[in-house]
DNA sequence: ACCATTTAGCTAGTACACTAATCATATGGG
DNA sequence: CCCATATGATTAGTGTACTAGCTAAATGGT
């Protein structure tokens, strides 16, 4: 029993059995898809991200679109900046709360919302899977974040 | 025609639609489940992975690495130096080819690997889902890495 | 009304992760 | 043999992403 015990000794530590390893290429490797279609609009994904949560509401605080993305209000802080030297956000104190600040698309960022509709399709052809096993495998990954949140 | 349209537009562009959202948050979050045990051999989660591949094979070069890994040599160039402080590894001119470095374990860096043995399981757990549920999960991630190398 | 506590955002410090540029060493064709 | 080319690793520069610590503004209990 010495050889199948070191065989699994093995398994547990291969890089290629490891689902932690898989999600970070997996991970990379995606958001390096977007790559080419955010470089005209000059985004970095993760900015790109803060358009999506701007898209379906705006103005919101950082705090609301760190909650929305799963970020600390630390991560964004600098972005938000870059975003607004960009362009496509504006950064002004909110009015009833001086603490906080109203996150505000502009024309221009709302206006790239149009352009951004053909991304995803696009990213989601070079994946080469279809549209059921990549529903399917988003919601494998919601579970996967629910469970690593409690 | 006009509103099942403006909601499919809505739906291109939701974030919790996006696997890109999904990929990018499910990663953050199950590395976050190794901090606890990879705080006590003062490891951070690329690291770890580079552990991963040393205990697979020692030495071997930076760019063998970082193939395993997917990373750039430049992203481990530094990684590695930090390993080196920590103990973990050897860095060394191959005497075959003046350019390349050997990165070898080190007594410190073998020996760790019988605790790791106890962090795959422990993470598994935490997540809540069945071990034919996480080969599954992997599988489907190891086909969107290879689609999006392609 | 006042002060302790909480909350919102920012800064500093560390560590990835990428691209581009650099430098040294190998290699291969004439 | 020599030089153009390729390769391995590093550095510089940018941009996340985290924790810890900070300041200012709001809140709530007495």
């Amino acid at each position: 029993m010495q050889e199948p015990e070191r065989a699994a000794s093995e398994d547990i530590l291969s890089l290629e059995n490891q689902v932690c390893f898989a999600l970070a290429v997996a991970a990379r490797n995606v958001v390096g898809l977007y790559r080419p279609f955010l470089e005209p609009p000059r985004l970095t994904h993760p900015q790109y991200l803060v358009m999506l949560a701007l898209w379906e509401q705006s103005p919101r605080s950082v705090r609301e679109i760190a909650d929305a993305l799963s970020l600390e209000p630390a991560t964004l802080s600098p972005l938000l900046k870059r975003l607004e030297i960009i362009g496509y956000v504006q950064r002004e104190r909110s009015a009833r709360d001086e603490r906080m600040l109203d996150i505000t698309l502009t024309e221009a960022g709302y206006s790239l919302r149009s352009t951004a509709l053909t991304i995803p399709p696009r990213v989601a052809r070079s994946l080469d899977m279809s549209v059921p096993e990549l529903e399917s495998l988003r919601e494998v990954l919601h579970r996967v974040i629910a469970a690593s949140n409690s």
